[in-house]
DNA sequence: CCTTCCGGGGAAAACGTTTGCCTGCTCTCG
DNA sequence: CGAGAGCAGGCAAACGTTTTCCCCGGAAGG
């Protein structure tokens, strides 16, 4: 591997005259040296050392994502947006799986720092009544000081820029629509108890039948985040008299348990009963699920825009707006 | 950020003290004296720089994996592997998309180097005269002079070991269990033209249907790896007479738009035609496909294994085992 | 008593950049 | 013709580690 050292030798320049027509400098080079040091490195296939480079100007161009789990299609689209930008940038991105451990999360962030990430995007939802909540806050406080940039995808707080989705207003848009299409006993298979996605859906949800005067005493319903929690859940909703008129699920993988546990029972969907989830993966397109559709990737390529551009870091929080994707498990009751 | 010079000035030792005590080496240190630098490192929060790190031993606990799309789900249950085995092991895990393009693989595996990745991991297929394989199989072996460890994870030869499924064997394996079952006319639809996996799929699939001397004049049908091609050829074939028994899809998405395409047009999968897949992807469980599981995940983790262990690095191919998941899309015709 | 050896610790080089400062040199203008 | 301006380029410090070489003191052995 060439360093600059020896193109500069091979150019016949100072090391510094090298670098600084390799790495675009403002100072003023003469036509003619620029030319040999650019052939220089062309003969000695110079590539520079990003790691040297990070030393001395103390941040990388190394951009972190941590996500809960990459396998999941909703954080691998996140992850695929952060990429698409930090590479059209130069950036290389650090990928990180925290499983929702925060612990995790405090561990990955300071590795990422340890290699002087120019910024770190937190994917990840946040825990009500997290213990360790305060300590990735600080942790994140204090890699902010040292000029790691970081923006939060989720409503929780860090002490740095968000860049999310109204996940009450998700909820009560979609609730609103099963409601309008004349749904009246509507059930809602909750997410993860304990997570703050799960729990501003189930608000959103509720604030939604209440707007509507609908009864909610045995509206909402356990789950879980995953198919075999919505596969399960919906089996259980089956065996209530009267049937729902529709299920609304914490996220579209539940939507799609609960979905073929219902036809695996005999259920016409949406004839018999409607079923709807949240988030718009891919999932939900083969399926023809009725979801809604969240700026995923959007989120993941502005949070990097913003890492990257190193925007005015002033904590600003915005929301990106969502849209329902009405396809072909909701039925539009009659009279509506 | 503390620096190993304020952690040493704080214990009162000198700067290669405090590194050894810190890092682990050989050296020998009375108890003391390592006592105190432990104590001054936690009262500066000290996490020593892995760049400046990296620098001095010219290679990184960074480790890289090429993926064609981490939001396609064959991919990021490889990238789980590799970043589990990668973060226990004290690594941190770069992630590149490259969208199938061999230039941009050049590129990313070029940008890894630069921070002296420890090893990269190519997850992608190759692809047939693929005018580019050239240079990027330079790339590597100028990578791999330089120490930068690598692992192929698909049928193409870079000059490293590789860690692979048998692709003939598992589209060989599926189809007989195709023909096993009764099934005569089975179509297959292909992957995308020109991806080595496509083609030796394709091959394997031949082989069985012609060990079973079965017709294979019409028997492949263009397709490509995404839904809807796997919609739209189930479409054409739907216009065939006879139509055929079993669909065998080159991978399981396409093998879920085809099973949506045949069941929208009013076909039962399995009594009417039968429809299988492989990889195993998640959504094939969710849908009940017949397909066969790929040890995707295990190809992940052990080539990080690989990279981190440094293990032999004498150019092993390793050659994986799948094994059918056999579910409810495939049929057993009567006197099978 | 003199050598040898070893445990414990320090000084400094090295990794490959960037960048502030300095030095010539060539113009230009008065 | 002299002086200031500005262009080109070099020197060296700095970033934060690891590691080699060295030194010192004391214990063991002859």
């Amino acid at each position: 591997m060439s360093s600059l050292t020896e193109v500069a030798r091979e150019a016949g320049v100072a090391v510094s005259t090298a670098s600084r027509v390799l790495s675009g400098s403002e100072h003023p080079i003469s036509e003619r040296t620029r030319a040999r040091v650019l052939a220089a490195a062309e003969r000695l296939h110079y590539s520079p050392s990003a790691l040297a480079r990070a030393m001395v100007t103390s941040h990388s161009r190394l951009i972190g994502v941590l996500v809960s789990d990459i396998d999941n299609p909703y954080f691998s689209v996140i992850a695929r947006g952060v990429d698409d930008v930090a590479t059209k940038a130069g950036y290389v991105t650090m990928l990180s799986n925290v499983d929702r451990r925060t612990t995790t999360e405090i561990n990955r962030l300071q590795a990422m720092r340890d290699y002087r990430a120019a910024g770190v995007v937190f994917a990840g939802s946040g825990y009500v009544d997290d213990p360790q909540h305060g300590a990735l806050a600080d942790a994140v406080r204090r890699a902010r000081e040292q000029g790691v940039r970081a923006v939060t995808l989720a409503d929780r707080d860090l002490g740095c820029p968000s860049l999310t989705v109204d996940n009450r207003a998700v909820a009560q848009d979609i609730t609103g629509h099963l409601i309008a299409r004349g749904h009246r006993r509507v059930v809602f298979i909750e997410g993860p108890t304990g997570m703050t996605v799960s729990r501003h859906r189930r608000e959103g949800f509720l604030t939604a039948m209440r707007a509507a005067g609908l009864e909610t005493n045995a509206a909402c319903h356990p789950g879980g985040f995953d198919y075999d929690a919505g596969h399960a859940a919906a089996l259980r909703l089956l065996a209530r008299r009267p049937l729902p008129d529709a299920v609304l699920a914490a996220n579209d993988e539940v939507a799609v348990g609960a979905l073929r546990a219902l036809r695996q029972a005999g259920l016409d969907v949406p004839r018999d009963i409607s079923v709807a989830g949240m988030d718009d993966l891919r999932i939900a397109e083969f399926t023809g699920l009725t979801t809604v559709s969240l700026p995923l990737y959007e989120m993941g390529s502005l949070a990097a825009r913003h890492i990257i551009d190193a925007t005015a870091d002033t904590a600003t929080n915005t929301v990106l707006s969502h849209r329902i994707a009405a396809r072909d498990t909701v039925a539009r009751k009659q009279g509506c």
